[in-house]
Parts: C-alpha cells; structure tokens; sequence
DNA sequence: CAAATTACGGACATTTTTGTCCTTAATTAT
DNA sequence: ATAATTAAGGACAAAAATGTCCGTAATTTG
C-alpha cells in the first residue's frame, strides 16, 4: 500500500517511541537491525523525519542517536504519513481518476466511500504513543526479519 | 494504493466491458483516449491482459481491437488485480511485516485486520460487469483527464 | 495480390524508488 | 587537544516503474 520508505519510517518511529527517551537514544544500526531495514537507506529516511516536519529528533557524537519526544509521541500515525508524503495515497480514488467525487463518481466511489474514512480514521486516531505501548506490553510486535 | 499500470488496466477494462462487444472492437487510441492514459504504455498493459490471465481478448487488422466476452463480464474485479500482480497490496501488513499475524500481530494488526477484509470484498463481489453497468446507466463515470 | 489497419513484441529512454558509500560535522570521553 | 563515536549530507548505483518507438504479424478490404 505504502513505498517501503514509508514502512520502515512508521516502524522506525513506533520502534524509537517504545525503546527510547532522551536519556536513551538508539542509534541507526540498533534501529535498522531491529526492524530489518537496510542501514543506510534508514538513515536518510530518518534524516528526513528529523528535519521538515520534525517528528524525531537527533543528536550525534557518543551516546548520540535517535529519540521522540513525549510530545510527538501523541501525534497520530497519520503524521508519520504526511513527513513521508504518502498521505496522498489514502485520499486518492481507487481507480486513479482525478475528477472522481460524490457527484461523478468512479464506479467503485460508493464503495470506496465506506471503507477509505475507516482507514484515515485509524491513521489519525492511533497515536505514535498508543502503538508502542502495545508493543510495550507485549501486545503486538515491530520487530522484522529482512525479506 | 495500487501502480499507475494497474489503475489503467482497471480503467481500461470497465471501459471495454462498457463500450465494446465481439461485433463491436475498441482500438487502442480510441481506449487510452477515454481513460487519459498514454497510448503506448496502455498497449503494454492491454498486451498483458489479453495474453496470461486472459481477461480481454483481441483481434487485429481493419475494425480490429479489444472487446470482452461475456464470460470474463463476470469475473470479479479482483481478477484484474491478479492479472496485474497486485492482488499483494490487498494481503501485506500495513507496515510491511513479513511475520504479521494473528498470533503475533503489528501494533495496527487488529484495527485494520476490520478494514482489509471490506477492501478485499469490495473487489472479489463486484464483477466488472457489474461496474460496466452502473457507467452504461450513468451513475458513475470512467473516462478521465491526462494529469 | 496489394494496401491499409490494427495489435504484438522487442528495444530503448526516463523517472522514481531503493539502496550504498564516503566525507564532514557535531559531540563526548580520555 | 585528540580520538572515538555518531548523525548529516552529498554523490553515486541499481532496480523498478513508467513511458516511447519501431518493425513485425495478422487480418480485412479493395
């Protein structure tokens, strides 16, 4: 559904809200290894969340890394999505029409229509903190083996 | 959500469905023209429905072209998904973990574990027929703008 | 049979995405 | 200060997706 960058940056970012503070932070290899991301490539990806929108933040040297701060840590999942620009696909038309709306709808519109909200809604409703905290608790899991 | 090549492909054979029949053949122009496609690149994905899956069916020389039968009308739209090889997107992990499951769930596992099945219904009940339908009626449209 | 029409198939080109590598800058510890 | 560590940033490389072009094959019409 997403661009792998968008995968390995929602797992990154849930995988930093659960393991780090700013006492603790990770560094790149702990990060890609554990969600089984390719180290160099994460680095840009997480460049790219530290700067613009901001939704990390970072500090070189020893014991520097990669951290959240507990006030990203309530944004919704959805603003991991808009840092990456991948936003756009959840509001497009299933179909790729650019006109297709509520008065010319695309033949799946009213379907779509039923289905897409829900999606948007749990992007926005789930929070960065709610989903590592799941993991916290061992309810779920981040974690990934390389393909 | 899904590649450009398979929003074409959609596109192209609810358009087919609609305007064409074995007396009645579609060109390729006349095709990409109507779902603002590029004429090339639609014969691509046109070629790759017409052999494998064998969604459409075509014949060449003077009044030539693409129709369906009506045999094909009926087959689901997912059908064109799996012609396509992107039935996948339907299946992945929203964040792209290869282990994701009910026993050892992402932390959006069971939000979007409500959500997946609707998306995948949505394609396996609607036949193409059936969208072809709702054009030729004029409740929705298929024709698009280039860009 | 010849010409016109249309899809087919291969090669090529461009752009985007994914991924690597290497140097630099910042920070910390000795 | 020096060395070690870590992210930042730029250049580059590979793969995939998107898109174009052109000659060929099949079919129909005259």
């Amino acid at each position: 559904m997403f661009l792998k960058a968008t995968e390995y940056a929602l797992r990154a970012v849930i995988f930093i809200a659960q393991k780090s503070s700013v006492e603790k932070k990770l560094g790149l290899k702990e990060i890609a290894k554990a969600i089984g991301s390719p180290q160099p490539f994460t680095a840009k990806i997480l460049q790219q969340l530290t700067s613009g929108k901001r939704i990390i933040s970072s500090t070189r040297g020893p014991n520097g890394g990669f951290y959240i701060s507990e006030r990203s840590k309530m944004l919704p999942v959805y603003a991991i999505l808009q840092a990456m620009g991948e936003d756009v696909i959840l509001k497009k038309c299933v179909l790729g029409l650019n006109l297709c709306s509520e008065t010319r709808p695309c033949p799946l519109h009213h379907q779509y229509k039923l289905i897409k909200p829900r999606l948007i809604k749990m992007f926005e409703t789930k929070t960065i903190k709610s989903l590592a905290d799941e993991i916290q608790s061992g309810n779920s899991y981040i974690t990934n083996k390389k393909s």
